[in-house]
DNA sequence: GCGACAG
DNA sequence: ATCTTGTCGC
């Protein structure tokens, strides 16, 4: 694997053309007895960011642990390659949970990307790991406004009608977000599983208590390691 | 050339 | 993404 740091956006480009072969699309038949939820934190201007998966039961969706890791990165954000700025960090943390989720939520988009090579995408594939991606902005896409109440739904598609993902309206009356399949699973089951995933807020709770996870530990509030809970 | 543009 | 007080609406 090319360290991430290194690459430019033409050589990054090249790189998920290859990626993208490799990723599968297929109906989620394992278990799901575990989920998980990753993102990252840093403080704008900083060249460190903090990254963390958090596992949860399921469909409980009860915590039982979080994986949290420091990292330097020197790709910048440029959308369409976030994945270069995120992944390296997330594989750390994800190499030092004791037990593997049967699917990982990421967020940002999996399919739902210019060459189908969303964060989901790009981690499912290098992981070898079922993912989904679920993001709060479109990247890339056409859709028509989900209806406003909680658990309405619409197609997001490419300009040419092939199916990407969907715009789902997890609360009333909230902006809604954006769910596509990352790896290993395909639209409608990444879309099946995230809305039980949907508790009491906007976004899902992999996610969401993901984003707590990092936000703490960027402040200082959580010690770095693998912590289990009980 | 102009608008769009995950985190 | 992060920084922030008040404010609008269910």
């Amino acid at each position: 694997m090319p360290d991430y740091n290194e690459l430019t956006v033409p050589e990054a480009t090249l790189l998920q053309r290859e990626l993208q072969e490799k990723v599968t699309l297929v109906p989620y038949k394992g278990p799901l007895n575990y989920i998980a939820g990753a993102d990252i934190s840093f403080n704008k201007f900083s060249t460190t960011v903090y990254a963390g998966i958090v596992l949860l039961k399921f469909p409980s969706l009860i915590p039982v642990g979080y994986s949290l890791v420091k990292k330097e990165v020197h790709f910048p954000y440029v959308p369409g390659f976030l994945a270069f700025r995120e992944v390296p960090a997330l594989l750390d943390a994800w190499e030092q949970l004791p037990l593997k989720p049967d699917i990982l939520v990421v967020d940002g988009h999996g399919i739902a990307h210019p060459r189908r090579m969303g964060i989901a995408s790009h981690f499912g594939v290098l992981a070898q790991q079922a993912t989904i991606g679920s993001a709060k902005k479109k990247l890339y896409g056409v859709y028509e406004e989900p209806g406003p109440e909680k658990g309405s739904v619409s197609p997001l598609t490419d300009r040419k009608g092939q199916l990407l993902g969907n715009v789902l309206r997890s609360k009333t009356n909230v902006k809604p977000i954006f769910v596509s399949p990352g790896h290993l699973v395909d639209v409608p089951d990444s879309l099946r599983i995230l809305r039980q995933c949907i508790q009491k807020y906007r976004l899902p709770e992999p996610t969401r208590l993901a984003h707590n996870a990092v936000n703490q530990f960027r402040l200082g509030a959580i010690p770095e390691g693998w912590t289990g809970m009980s």
